[in-house]
DNA sequence: GGATCAATATCGAGA
DNA sequence: TCTCGATGTTGATCC
């Protein structure tokens, strides 16, 4: 933790040129000013001229925000910056090489920019609540997916997908379990449908299949009825 | 467009209840200053004392950056925002109803922040190269697909998900087909022949199933071979 | 309001 | 580097 106000105040778009080139990679940038923004990439979009929050951080990382909404209308991450003239208009210029993109953000010469240039600090993060804490507590309590079952293997490659755990019954019969920490949509049911498949194109006959999720939407339980798979409803705050 | 510069300078957190209470939904408010962060929710986390970037958008939408990456660590879409103080803590509350979720963020009375207001505008917005306008480009013209193919239909909602596109060919046969705009993977793959099994399910068997995209990953082609699937290399560049 | 799917998705893990 | 799947995904559309 760390964090200090390196600049604040107003910039006329003459002096942004060296201001960005100042501070980039050296803290984060932030700017509210008028622009046009053009992107051109895996789509392409242009923005007409209007007053936006701009974030540049230390990575790269650009963000155009407007008043509302979570995210940016524009963006690029872990770019690479320059600032050019051309023409009485600023442009600063966000390249990424994979995939090519490039975001152009042009500012009129005779305006002027909010500036705040902050540095900012990193905290420890801890996030509890995921799907792969889920799995690992099915893992250590296969009693949940049934009597007598054994954990046998966890995120399991295949050519048609990774299956998150599978486990044996008493009888011998493998249990092939997708999980969901939310709820279970169609897609859910059928890369399940996916994994028992490929078992059974292997020659594995004995093959379960179980979703593991707190819910299903009416589609998906469709689903699961029609190829005998069967739903367990387990929750997140069960775990916790 | 509009936009102006409401408020710029820092403010001590005892007077910063009052701030946020006075431009909260007038103005975009900007906000530096050191914070812990706890959310509850869908999932949880806590994130330990660090100097953030924490923007409030006219919405109630609430977004904390740190120095780096697109993402915010945390966030709020569009939330109701209430600030109170205990134990010289004070506290953002940014609550969501749907789905239930609470972000607080946390300030010690004894720091201060950095503050901008600023009132942003609204450009007009153009994007192109999205899947829609290669869906678009290709129902108006199924030479594409095949010589003699004719469009039958659009977006057709099936238990199993929703077919992009069905053409009939000169034998009476349909041909589904499912567009990607990027690489498709085995996930695109598996959706087609969802799509080819449900007709087949109905007792339609002339069907045959096509994936559109620039490329496929090795997986994805191994599977639409395996299924006897068809990929058309088309761009998005093409259409452009 | 629920379900389904696209996104310039981004991001991280594993091979 | 490529592939694959999760995400507190968000956001839009269509029923």
């Amino acid at each position: 933790m760390n964090g200090k106000t390196l600049f604040r105040g107003s910039v006329g778009v003459k002096d942004l040129r060296e201001f960005i080139v100042k501070w980039f990679k050296r803290a984060t940038i932030v700017l509210v000013g008028a622009c046009e923004i053009i992107y051109e990439g895996r789509a392409s979009s242009k923005a007409g001229k209007a007053t936006r929050l701009i974030i540049i951080k230390e990575d790269g990382t650009v963000l155009v925000h407007e008043s509302r909404g979570r995210e940016p209308i524009n963006w690029q991450p872990n770019s690479t910056i320059t600032v050019e003239l051309v023409n009485d208009v600023m442009t600063l210029k966000a390249v990424r090489l994979k995939p090519k993109e490039v975001l152009k953000i042009n500012m009129s010469l005779t305006d002027e920019v909010e500036a705040l240039v902050v540095s900012l600090g990193s905290g420890k993060f801890e996030i509890s609540g995921t799907e792969e804490e889920l799995v690992e507590y099915l893992a250590r309590n296969p009693t949940l997916i049934g009597e007598g079952v054994e954990l046998v293997s966890r995120e399991v490659i295949t050519p048609y997908g990774r299956i998150d755990l599978i486990f044996r019954d008493r009888l011998g019969s493998l249990i092939l379990v997708e999980v969901k920490r939310g709820v279970a949509d169609v897609d859910a049911a059928f890369q399940l449908k996916r994994y028992v498949d490929y078992y059974k194109s292997l020659g594995i006959d004995e093959v379960v299949g179980v979703l593991v999720a707190p819910e299903a939407t009416p589609n998906a339980r469709k689903i699961l009825s029609q190829y005998g798979f069967k739903l367990k409803n387990i929750n997140l705050s069960d775990v916790r």
